[in-house]
DNA sequence: CTTTAATAGACGACTGGTCATATATTTGAA
DNA sequence: TTCAAATATATGACCAGTCGTCTATTAAAG
């Protein structure tokens, strides 16, 4: 219904003024007070579009996944390269992002969310992990393809290395905040490419 | 004198009782009374031994660095092994700990709270920067020993590749308690090995 | 007139931090 | 050795403000 959708529609609003907050701030440092003042909205009707401060958060997970992740899915899955190609490209975009488009800052939200509170909160756990599973699915499959095309020797255990780098990538995030430097970034896609090209 | 050091002491005793709490539920997650209930003194008791939360917690992180880091950083610069091993000794002891220890619970209280409020609290980031710049200043040094031995290839950059190891290790702590599990340790620790073995 | 969407504001619990007061402990002079 | 003066430590009630949440009410739509 019209009534529905509209209430989708000022719902994803809010998402997405508040979403920068949650996502800079984390989620114990943001209030339901900073939302509503960023989104321009009566306190009460934080509640009328959401049922909690949990529920925000990981409906702000999901439309982080559709907003951040999605287009870099798609770097991934453009079969107009090669699968190495394509594992490098969603790499070089990632970090290209992370520093054009956010200036070094906020890292990634799933990351920061189930770093702060994966241990204390099992619905924005399942959420988080839900994002990444997905992610490091696809790219294994990518990395798959590209061994058996060849491009990656045969020796290599794929499912490992994959998820090695991409906990390299987090971690990189970690110390580019910290350093307030783009180097940590940097140096991983450094290396990466030399594991990968070598 | 005698009273400070009593006075040290306590604060030490505080320090010790809290510091597990700031750990798993971070920095916004903790409340003081959270504190003084742990530590089991009254509240004004807190405010005598530590100037604020953020003060507390940045002599949390201190005494982290002497508590975990120390321990770990002795194993680096133990002479009765080559460079390179003792490399791959402090890589296999924070693996052992974190699962023999805490249960892959809880990661790293630097990384957790650099990634926290490293961009909102300035002290606090300052405090786990000085720790991280220090291990890692170690790590190179002793990454640089094994080069000169002939240990590592003198082709290797040195420097970017244990800043990368060291940001891998850390995302994999990000995923450990997200998927509450050691795989994402001990795939770190096999593929670290396998970089530097080959 | 009924029903639903939207909102204002109050709720009790909790936040980090302060403070007056009380109790130990140490000190120096008698 | 004694005893007050001075200093260090201990204590919990209390502060103003904020937290996440909810309910009573209004505005709008059918």
């Amino acid at each position: 219904m019209a009534t529905t959708i509209k209430h989708e529609l000022k719902a994803d609003m809010i998402l997405a003024k508040g979403m920068d907050i949650l996502w800079s701030k984390g989620y114990n440092g943001t209030s339901v007070n900073d939302i509503v003042k960023a989104a321009d909205i009566p306190k009460g009707s934080f509640y009328f579009y959401f049922d909690s401060k949990e529920d925000f958060a990981i409906k702000a997970l999901q439309r982080y996944f559709e907003v951040m992740y999605k287009p870099a899915l798609e770097i991934l899955a453009d079969k107009g390269d090669t699968p190495k190609r394509r594992l490098l490209n969603f790499y070089e975009y990632r970090v290209k992002v992370m520093k054009e488009q956010l200036n070094c800052t906020m890292g990634c939200l799933a990351c920061n969310l189930s770093n702060e509170v994966a241990e204390a909160n099992e619905n924005i756990r399942n959420a988080v992990s839900k994002i990444h599973t997905t992610v490091l699915g696809r790219l294994i499959d990518v990395a798959k393809a590209a061994q058996e095309a060849g491009e990656i020797d045969s020796s290599v255990d794929v499912k490992a290395l994959i998820s090695f780098i991409e906990d390299a990538g987090k971690g990189a995030l970690i110390s580019m905040k910290e350093a307030k430097s783009a180097s940590p970034i940097d140096n991983s896609l450094y290396i990466v490419k030399s594991m990968l090209l070598k």
